[in-house]
DNA sequence: CTGAAAGCGCTTACAG
DNA sequence: CTGAAAGCGCTTACAG
């Protein structure tokens, strides 16, 4: 199998490399003669550039890497195709790195910046804590997704996010309004104004409108993970047998909270009400189908490569945008 | 923020860049000092190698990379994280590629052998036809995954899989067992011995062994996706109410199925068996929490890996390696 | 509209 | 143990 160089083709098709690499780069300069001639011997040679010596040119235009950490959630995984979707019609190119749940996505973002010479940086299900510190030097545009900014040392960074507040307290007023009392939160640890810490002000939020007394101990820390919710789940439910809903930050946490219920030998949602966040596809065929605040995917896609094109392209201000879900009442959650 | 090249490294050092350049790849032939100096400036400048420029060198060592196919389906996803686990002492870099459904592997392998100069090729969720054509001049190492390309037009190509027609006939020779009698299969198109033919065969044999009848009108098409599932199941089970067993050749199309059989008031285990295939996560926590083939994922990644590794670096002969699963019956599946 | 030449940041014979 | 130099395959001023 002979690996054709722009070299090649250019030898034989009888013009330089300078004429090739025109064609290929869709230049107007060349003249439709020489143009169609070097694309008939492009395509009988199978022609396929070289992208490492191509990105080794920095002018090359512009590399943006989008970041998801934690794989294994398919609210994440949808988003990052998402944005690959609404990308088509940039510049730039994109590359997608998953990154471990455990790895440091700032660190891994430095690294992309000098090694792939990354011009933009689109940050999905990140954390925003003291490591983002290292990006302090680099002055590259960045959007963060699922996750405002707005408040934080990174706010010179671009975000877009739902509203976590507004829905969260949607949500907890809807389970008010079908008569749930006792209602415990299962979310993360949460830090500032993170994505955990705006859901759970939202919640508190409706529990203080309508006078519902809220437990600290009610909270429930957890990873957002299957095994990790049911895990502790199990014991809470054990320790506090009056619960008669479930708030949970992610439809992960929700599927093992109704697991453990069962486990328990609770009808989910006679004896308590459960509702998610994200409006995971798998959500939609459990049983009980389950409730949950349906993430505006494709717009958080559509508006962060928006706004990171205006950045990269046009030089604009970072923005920070706040959308609305949906709240998607189902079979979790008790009949009003 | 300044990027550093090796030129500035060496500057700083006092050294060559092929200096450098040695520190950096390990190379044995440099003093102890010269090494510790030149590490004590990388580290300052948190110096990143530009893999662009790395890998224009073609000498560079081996580049592989993993094509998946199918970002949606989470044992794939699961599977080609074991497989990066499983390459960290391998000699060659790695790069994944998830590429949609849709998409042709093939052709995308190709592109790579070219635009990334890629010397070894994974294949995971990858489906053999026609279209493999377009690598018959491609001379790289390459195994496939999940699928066993024995009897292919790509047998010059290693492959692990599970051994698919064993543990079809497992599972329905369990569902036989448990004594039910009129057992539909749900599996996609199939051609010559893929994956999905292997288990209609290991399904066939099981109901032949046992003397039981099978309808071929029982055999239903469906995508691996949930939606498609579904979709496919309600109708199916609406003309086909005797039907008390399903053995579906995914865990998603699993899932379903038994959703549909609820919507249509049918009770899973009481009144149909369900057993999937995969092992994903999900099942664990469903309820009835899912019976399932369960793929050796981590072993297919590692077999995969060390034969891959064994055909790059000592010119290994392709071989084909064919696994065990494990039948696992929980909730979904009548007990006996 | 076209081409010769420099250069992107690295690696690797080759020579010392 | 160390360095000067060539070259990987492309792009892009610059000159015509």
């Amino acid at each position: 199998m002979k690996i054709y160089t722009i070299r090649d083709i250019a030898d034989l098709a009888g013009v330089s490399v300078t004429t090739v690499s025109r064609v290929l780069n869709n230049r107007p300069d060349v003249s439709k003669e020489t143009q169609e001639k070097v694309q008939r011997v492009m395509a009988e040679c199978h022609f396929v550039g070289n992208a490492n010596a191509r990105g080794l040119k920095q002018a090359d235009g512009d590399m943006v890497a989008i970041i998801i950490r934690g794989r294994q959630n398919p609210f994440l995984s949808s988003l990052a195709e998402e944005m690959l979707q609404q990308a088509y019609d940039m510049k730039a190119a994109f590359i997608t790195e998953y990154i471990d749940e455990q790895a440091d996505e700032f660190r891994h973002a430095l690294m992309l910046t000098h090694s792939r010479r990354v011009t933009g940086l689109i940050f999905v299900g990140s954390r925003i804590d003291e490591r983002c510190r290292v990006l302090d030097g680099v002055n590259i545009p960045m959007v963060f997704t699922t996750v405002s900014t707005q408040d934080t040392p990174m706010a010179r960074a671009a975000s877009v996010s739902m509203d976590d507040r507004a829905m969260a307290c949607a949500a907890v007023e809807a389970l008010i309004a079908r008569g749930c009392r006792k209602i415990a939160v299962f979310g993360g640890d949460y830090l500032g104004t993170d994505s955990p810490a705006l859901r759970a002000m939202g919640a508190k939020e409706a529990l203080l409108r309508h006078s519902v007394a809220f437990d600290v101990n009610c909270y429930v820390k957890t990873r957002f993970t299957l095994p990790d919710a049911h895990a502790v789940a199990l014991p809470f439910f054990r320790s506090h047998p009056d619960i008669d809903a479930a708030f949970c930050m992610s439809d992960l946490v929700a599927l093992g909270v109704i697991r453990a219920l069962h486990d328990l030998g609770k009808s989910v949602p006679g004896d308590v009400s459960v509702i998610g966040v994200d409006g995971i596809e798998v959500g939609r065929y459990t049983t009980p189908r389950l409730s949950t605040i349906e993430q505006p995917v494709t717009e958080i896609a559509r508006q962060s490569v928006q706004v990171l094109s205006d950045m990269m392209e046009n030089g604009a201000p970072a923005r920070h945008i706040t959308l609305q879900g949906a709240l998607r009442l189902t079979e979790s959650v008790r009949a009003e």
